[in-house]
DNA sequence: CCCTAAACGAGACGGTACGTCTCGTCTTTAT
DNA sequence: ATAAAGACGAGACGTACCGTCTCGTTTAGGG
């Protein structure tokens, strides 16, 4: 027995539509030329239900870029064994992930909505640094290795923003450096 | 011989005003609740002396925390000999630079500033990660060590950014950390 | 059977306070120093919902003193019989009705709205001297006359515009004999 | 002996440069977009100077249009001692001399002027209205015309007028009528 | 021949209104 | 009950112009 509400049942096609409607209009105009309206108008959605399911532009621009699309995957997957390696084909997928300009877009919209929105950075910390930070713990435990896998996490992190507000394409090649830096020597 | 152009001189001090009072602002209220309004209001002058001045808000705000102001020492200045304890002291200042709530504050202003315009993340490389990278540079050199001064560079700006746009503690207290990493073994 | 959009329905409260709240401002102040803040603010309305109705400010003062508001009949009304008495009464009723210093402001506005744009130079056409014009037609095809309704139409609007822009009471007074002249000898 | 004083002696070059200008640009552009900047700009003058010769932008206008270029002829002129011919005659030329359509524009941003300035309108009253009651008055004297000359005035004038404000050239056709209406019986 | 002083051009300024844009809300009808 | 449609109040944006003010410059007497 489905047992079913009366009144129209939610627009459950019209939410994802809405988060890849503001996806591409991120990667597109940028973030602050993102408007509510041309989402709603775009993904056949009311603009008022936008205001239901999220409650700021912010949001729905975190939601869209953490929801399930991120360009980054947040996760060393399949561990070689070789701690070093491992973090060197991450950061080569992550840079590669963000080596179009319309990705970059995509994470510096994150960046501008996390820098003047608290919620969002909130949304940033746990769909994104978080996990990161966890993998690696679990990565370095694994391997035995005696670092703190909260600052490797940091710098690797923070390499990656670097190169996404700066618009700098050397910055992303150097990317790479940074994970043989970091994690060089005694590894 | 100061050869003066006829006409009303600029309103140097105005000017120096306005970018005074946008930076309380984005200090106090944020990025993005900044107006125009108030800063000319409270500068005591025209809202359209800032767009003489500056080509937007974005502009303005880059402008007020790069201008002479930046909460960051850009130079690792004394050099001491040694590279690992230049780098600490300036990781450790900026950190402190930046710990205050207010002070963060203004960094991630100008941070949503540099996201979502290219002007604003041009000035943010030219007035802030150019002369950290360079003044790296420049203390590699002079202590005969061998790494890209630039992926060092871009770890500690990166850790930075990271810092601020996670309002996180943990993780300004995890500066430190990253410089003892970065510096580390061969040092 | 009112058949009916959804969405919100206009404000046709609002949109009737601006038109009284114009008029109030034009009357007070005049219409160059009419500012559609004001008209706005006093009335309750978003600024941007005036813009949704009429076009510019022009539009707006010229609805607002057109819109139902004339304080000249445009109809010489109930027909006596009498040709000349009929437009002796009507020419008297609207110089009447422009004896009020604001009323004459009013209609000062409206013709200013008329000198810097076309568009209001139609509407004074469409709803002042085209009904004012047929009226007369239809009053001389009643009585007889064989004169030139169109030029008499002319003459009397005209007078009565030249008492407005020249703000000097005697002229105001010779309206009536305007009407003499005019419909004297053979009528 | 001419008196004068020490110091640089007025430009009255530009002053007149000024009021061509102005006129010109009233012509092609219409009173409301007729910028002092422009006038300035093109006649070779700074745009204080214009301030120290006019009080305001409607001054400039106004008097760029009576100052000595009024199009309308204020004077029934030679008189034939028909004084029917002469007032036709005055009103053809009138009529012809608005018939261009930049002139109507020209006086049409008199009006405009007048119509929002109480110092414009004592101006487009003693450059014009004064003198035509006082030519018509004349020559109805000279006549023997036993009606009241103002009122004839008011009735050509306002006909004018309202030809103007209407850009209709039927009106303007109808003028001459008007002067065969208002002079028509008894002279 | 300089010197004083009036008028000037240039041009930046404070202020204010414009017309546009977007936000987040509210109100209606339709499913 | 929830949606799409769509008008709304609020308020910031960037532009334009006004009328003012402040310079350095020109151009004439007057000493």
């Amino acid at each position: 027995m489905t047992r079913s509400s009366p009144g129209r049942p939610p627009n459950s096609v019209g939410r994802a539509a809405a988060l890849t409607v503001a996806r591409d209009l991120v990667r597109t105009v940028g973030y602050e030329r993102v408007t509510l309206a041309e989402i709603a108008e775009r993904a056949g959605v009311g603009r008022q239900t936008l205001y239901r399911w999220w409650p700021s532009k912010q949001a729905i621009v975190a939601a869209c870029v953490l929801e399930d699309v991120l360009p980054v995957q947040p996760m060393v997957a399949d561990s070689s064994g070789d701690l070093r390696a491992d973090l060197r084909a991450w950061m080569a997928d992550s840079a590669a992930a963000l080596a179009g300009d319309d990705s970059s877009a995509l994470f510096r919209g994150l960046l501008a909505a996390a820098a003047s929105d608290a919620h969002a950075a909130d949304a940033l910390e746990a769909r994104l640094s978080r996990p990161i930070r966890q993998a690696i713990t679990a990565a370095f435990a694994a391997a035995g290795h005696p670092g703190d896998p909260a600052v490797t996490a940091d710098i690797l992190i923070g390499a990656l923003l670097n190169a996404i507000v700066t618009r700098d394409p050397a910055a992303r090649d150097r990317l790479i450096g940074v994970v043989d830096l970091v994690a060089a020597p005694p590894l």
